[in-house]
RNA sequence: GCACCUCUAGCUCAAUUGGCAGAGCAGUUGACUCUUAAUCAAUCGGUUCCCGGUUCGAGUCCGGGGGGGUGUACCA
């Protein structure tokens, strides 16, 4: 609504690597569109809560602020804003929210806003509900935007005009609509459109209760019930009285400019926001690229209220792989504080910086995190050696900070698969982890774990959570005792040495560190050849053998498994007494 | 049916507006005294789906064909 002076670009806006993405080629373009319509860029996101805002979602509020970012990044008054549609009417009861059954089912028809919430929420409606969860992972996103709640918007009247503009104009509006209503039936004798015009003829009519009546492109709420079962009987233009009818038995007659219960449809509700709004950017989902959808109809009902349709890329889905069954059954889709709890928000930002939107990408959660995080700390050293492609910097940089500040980063970057590792065979008990990552690098000894937040703490909720079942490392609560009875004479002196030492070989405890346990276990083969404990070996296919074969065995009796962690740090994970008990024959 | 996206190394993907086709992983070889699910290096690997066109020059642009994917049909 604002109508800015002219925002020229600062003279030194923007570095080379910040114009050499798909974001910066975008707000490009959004800048010569906000000039030619004499307005402020603004970029918009519409979203319904009318359930767990996903990591789906999450891209259509991801790429309105990356482009409005890079727009203040160069100095400009760029703004982003949510509509939160929560006017909207109830669908459906959406499957796996907790503590919600099919009773929800008798608010069908109602605003979101009008629709309890969950059981155990603080928030007073099923929207708010679901917006406040959305907003609290935006805000530890680094996304900055100005909210605006469609149900505060009607209830204020803030579209009354609108409204009563778009009733008036409903047959030029019926007539847009039309055009896609029924697919311009092509002139030949296809099948599949003849049964769509038969099934369509007859049935469809009583449905929408609509039956040889005029079209409105406004829905009342019902005021008795709150649905939105209701039929428009008659409007009149000028004096704006308006009488519907509702499902429910209730009918009434009310001015249509006073009244505040209902909204415009859809169709008609999108391109009057653009308008209202002065939008600019308005990326969407691949699913309005078909014709006939409300994206590609408000390039012609946008004019209706003297606006032009926004420019609106569409991005492609974001998958997600590796959700482990605990949380999909919350509901599906992952939400952005899923991906959160797993990775550290700069991480969860890159994903959607890095891809073009008309890629499609996945979220991972199982093992090809550890993947995604390889990448992340392979490109933070590439930027730091200069040597990363300009358009990987400009990713990074739009991961690490905002033109409003930097996100929280892991000042010491322990690779994510080896802090994964370390957690699973500790348990997550802090101390043994600081004992097991201090002999990690010996010319800069970890001797802290502060530094590695919030990495570490990201890596324990993911080895608790999402870490594959076939990937954790289970140790033994007993001894077994099958195999133990079924050792073969030579295994067993190698087990006794490894505990109690011998032939030069010290008891395992005397030396319980990372170092000392890797002598005392490569130690028990040479011993039981006749080298010394500490002799160089090169090249004896035999000794390898018989260490590789020792390993394997430590392994089954460890962990039941055939291998796993490298042995000196599992023992010194499992401790000694443990181990002992294991471990003696 | 229509619309949109996509096809590049074994796999996942890069390649700024047309300018020498590149990474990571996997593989191979080697180093680290030790063939382990934490390290490092080197190396192998391509008819950029096919046909045609524009151009000095095409992975990139245009036309056609093929494979894969997604959306969608009077509603919100």
């Amino acid at each position: 609504m604002v109508v800015t002076e002219s925002q020229q670009p600062s003279p030194e806006p923007a570095t080379e690597h910040e114009r050499a993405d798909w974001v910066s080629r975008l707000a490009d373009e959004v800048i010569v569109e906000a000039e030619r319509r004499g307005t402020r860029p603004v970029a918009a996101s519409g979203i319904s809560p009318s359930g767990p805002i996903h990591l789906g979602n999450f891209r259509e509020v991801m790429s309105p602020h990356l482009v409005a970012d890079e727009l203040r990044r160069r100095g400009i008054d760029a703004e982003h804003l949510i509509s939160w549609d929560d006017y909207d009417r109830f669908r459906k009861v959406p499957a796996g929210i907790d503590g919600v059954d099919e009773s929800w089912a008798q608010h069908i028809g109602k605003p979101l806003t009008s629709v309890p919430a969950p059981p155990g929420s603080t928030e007073d409606s099923w929207a708010a509900h679901f917006r406040a969860q959305a907003e609290a992972s935006f805000a530890q996103a680094g996304v900055r935007y100005r909210g605006i709640s469609q149900t505060e918007q009607y209830a204020a009247g803030a579209y009354t005009e609108q409204i009563l503009h778009a009733m008036r104009h409903r047959r030029e509006i019926d007539a847009i609509l039309e055009q896609y209503r029924t697919l311009p039936a092509a002139k030949d004798e296809d099948e599949a459109l003849q049964a769509a015009l038969a099934s369509g003829s007859g049935a469809a009519n009583e449905d929408d209760g609509s039956a040889g009546g005029e079209y409105y492109p406004y829905k009342p709420y019902c005021t008795a019930c709150g649905t939105d079962l209701t039929t428009i009987e008659a409007f009149d233009d000028d004096s704006t009285e308006m009488t519907y009818a509702c499902r429910c038995g209730h009918r009434e007659t009310v001015l249509l400019r006073e009244f505040r219960s209902g909204k415009l449809v859809w169709k008609v509700d999108w391109p009057m926001r653009w308008a209202y709004e002065r939008v600019v950017f308005e990326p969407s989902g691949v699913d309005h690229q078909s014709p006939g959808s409300s994206f590609q109809v408000g390039l012609e009902l946008a004019p209706v209220f003297g606006w032009e349709r926004p420019l609106g890329p569409m991005y492609a889905f974001v998958g997600f792989g590796g959700v482990a069954k605990m949380s999909s059954s919350r509901g599906g889709a992952p939400v952005p504080a899923d991906a959160l709890a797993v990775m550290e928000a700069p991480v969860l930002r890159w994903l959607y910086a890095r891809r073009r939107m008309n890629q499609s990408f996945d979220v991972a959660f199982g093992s090809d995190l550890q993947r995604t995080y390889d990448e992340w700390d392979a490109l933070l050293r590439k930027a730091a050696a200069g040597t990363a492609q300009p358009a990987e910097l400009a990713a990074l940089e739009r991961a690490t900070a905002t033109a409003d500040g930097r996100l929280p980063e892991t000042p010491r970057r322990v690779a994510y698969r080896t802090l994964a590792s370390v957690v699973d065979i500790t348990f997550g008990d802090e101390v043994q982890i600081l004992r097991i990552l201090r002999g990690l690098d010996e010319a800069d000894p970890i001797v802290d774990l502060e530094p590695l937040r919030p990495r570490l703490d990201r890596v324990e909720a993911w080895v608790a959570t999402h870490m594959p079942t076939d990937e954790h490392t289970i140790v033994r609560d007993v001894p077994d005792r099958e195999a133990l009875d079924a050792l073969t004479e030579v295994e067993r002196e190698a087990l006794v040495l490894l505990l109690d030492g011998g032939q030069g070989l010290p008891p395992i405890e005397d030396d319980w560190t990372l170092d000392g346990l890797t002598h005392q276990t490569y130690g028990v083969a040479k011993v039981q050849r006749g080298l010394e404990p500490d002799a160089i070996v090169k090249g004896d296919k035999a000794l390898s053998a018989a260490q590789r074969a020792f390993f394997a065995l430590l392994y089954r009796l460890l962990v039941g498994r055939e291998t796993g962690p490298r042995i000196p740090t599992l023992l010194l994970a499992i401790g000694s007494e443990r181990v002992r008990a294991l471990l003696t024959p």
